[in-house]
RNA sequence: GACCCCAUCGUCUAGCCCGGUUAGGACACAAGAUUUUCAUUCUUGUAGCGCGGGUUCAAAUCCCGCUGGGGUCGCCA
């Protein structure tokens, strides 16, 4: 039986590197039918904080990296206890103080890793180990092994940050007289900049990813090919699609710098395949955080905002700064473009355009048009001399959605009193 | 420093295992087309096997060295 686990320590947010980590693990198990477990690593009393374990378990829900079994390791010191005191009796461990400490014993140990084949280390180069902390919480490395063993997990796919925590633990495997699992070390995310991914360059928790107005799914697809590729050339690809071809010996070996550009691409890939009331959905937190909407609103409205722009967005939080001339009451306008565009001859031009655009009973984009091109006939003008004034005073914007149907989605009301008023 | 891992366009990658490709795709970038603007979309283009030795008729692919990058060296996980 195939089973894997996302081991996460709560004491911190749910890192874009852990995501990667578990969306691997997710996708070995889905791919060969197996078990995926999510255990919480609280093993440090003073670090582990329930606010993190909430925010992990919430951040893994969102991205749709359901678990099969959910464990604490906080709940199972007796067992790691048990063990230890084991190893203590057999001499295997000794005491320091209240601590427990496995000895090293001198050898070549191999391990092999099912991404970069066989690897191995002298003992020589390791110190004793500590088991059993003065306070009587286990190391990291004892409690993993019990559990990895206990729960009978099949193979370890981690981090390559913890390819030298192997040997160490095999060796706890070996004192215990147990089965080591299958490794699979996964390369590491670095930041744009080639270093280490840190808040410094780029967001590192899944939850600022959520609050950019990044979909879950985009998200998946862009982590799953940081190390893998689906094959075909393909780059949007569903998670259930990159589970059937999925193999873990694909994975490549080297880190991968993360790219925020390539990130947003995909989230506008994904933006534009998604159906208006998709999107109302998830852009209504969005808009209620700022302000946009009430309690009551009109949905059906709102799906015509987001059909408007649906096109160009490529995070969610691009659609609040292109829609703020339609969900405000006020516009302003930046001085530079009313220069450019709002010239004392122009704002006669759309006077004009104002009485005329009061004559329109119904206020559609091919009626607007119609409307547009009957002034500017009769005052002697092109469409482009207009065509920009008009924007810019109704949406204090030089660019944006094709004119008519964005002053269609404005309104009558807005647009008539915009160009009364606002110049 | 010691130990370990890694190395194809600026970035993510296919190809490497089982030597023979015009080294393929995507993001970004550039140009063109479409568009009343911007974005989208479409077309085209620029750009890569880190270096040096082998092995071989033939090396991105196999071997060795170098260089470069990364990780780990906690009673943190």
């Amino acid at each position: 039986m195939v089973k894997v686990r996302f081991a996460p320590s709560p004491t911190g947010f749910l890192h874009i590197g852990g995501a990667r980590t578990a969306l691997f693990n997710l996708m070995y198990a889905k791919a060969q039918k197996g078990i995926f477990v999510l255990r919480v690593e609280d093993t440090d009393l003073q670090r582990s904080k329930k606010e993190y374990v909430d925010e992990i378990l919430d951040s893994m829900k969102w991205l749709g990296l359901d678990w099969d079994e959910l464990y604490y390791q906080s709940e199972r010191f007796d067992i790691y206890r048990e063990y230890a005191q084991k190893l203590l009796e057999e001499g295997k461990a000794y005491k320091d103080g209240e601590a427990i400490i496995l000895k090293m014993l001198p050898q070549q140990v191999k391990i092999f890793d099912l991404i970069r084949g066989e690897i191995q280390f002298d003992t020589e180069t390791i110190k004793d180990q500590v088991l059993m902390k003065s306070d009587g919480s286990p190391t990291y490395s004892f409690a993993c092994v019990v559990d990895d063993a206990a729960m009978e997990i099949s193979c370890v796919i981690r981090g390559e940050d913890h390819i030298s925590n192997t040997p160490k633990q095999i060796m706890i495997y070996q004192a215990l007289g147990l089965k080591p699992p299958k490794y699979a070390h996964l390369p590491l995310i670095m930041g744009e900049d080639g270093t280490r991914l840190s808040k410094r360059n780029g967001a590192v928790a899944v939850s600022d990813y959520r609050q950019q107005g990044f979909l879950p799914e985009a998200l998946i697809n862009y982590l799953m090919l940081l190390g893998w590729s689906p094959g075909n050339n393909k780059e949007i690809v569903s998670f259930s699609t990159a589970v059937k071809n999925f193999s873990i010996k694909k994975v490549n070996k080297a880190a991968a710098i993360f790219s925020m550009n390539k990130l947003k691409w995909i989230n506008g890939q994904y933006i534009k395949q998604a159906d208006e009331e998709t999107l109302i959905d998830l852009l209504i937190p969005f808009l209620r955080a700022k302000g946009y909407i009430k309690e009551n609103f009109d949905r059906n409205y709102l799906k015509n905002v987001v059909h408007l722009f649906k096109g160009r967005l490529s995070t969610l939080l691009d659609f609040l700064e292109w829609t703020d001339y339609i969900f405000k009451d006020q516009i302003d306008i930046d001085a530079e473009l009313k220069e450019k565009y709002l010239s004392e001859d122009r704002k006669g031009s759309l006077k004009e355009l104002g009485q005329k655009f009061k004559k329109v009973d119904v206020f559609n984009a091919v009626n607007i048009e119609t409307a547009f091109k009957e002034v500017v006939a009769f005052l002697n003008l092109q469409s482009s001399d207009l065509v920009h004034p008009l924007r810019v005073a109704v949406t204090g914007r030089a660019v944006g959605p094709g004119l008519f149907e964005a002053i269609e989605v404005l309104g009558k009301q807005k647009t008539l009193e915009r160009l009364e008023k606002n110049f």
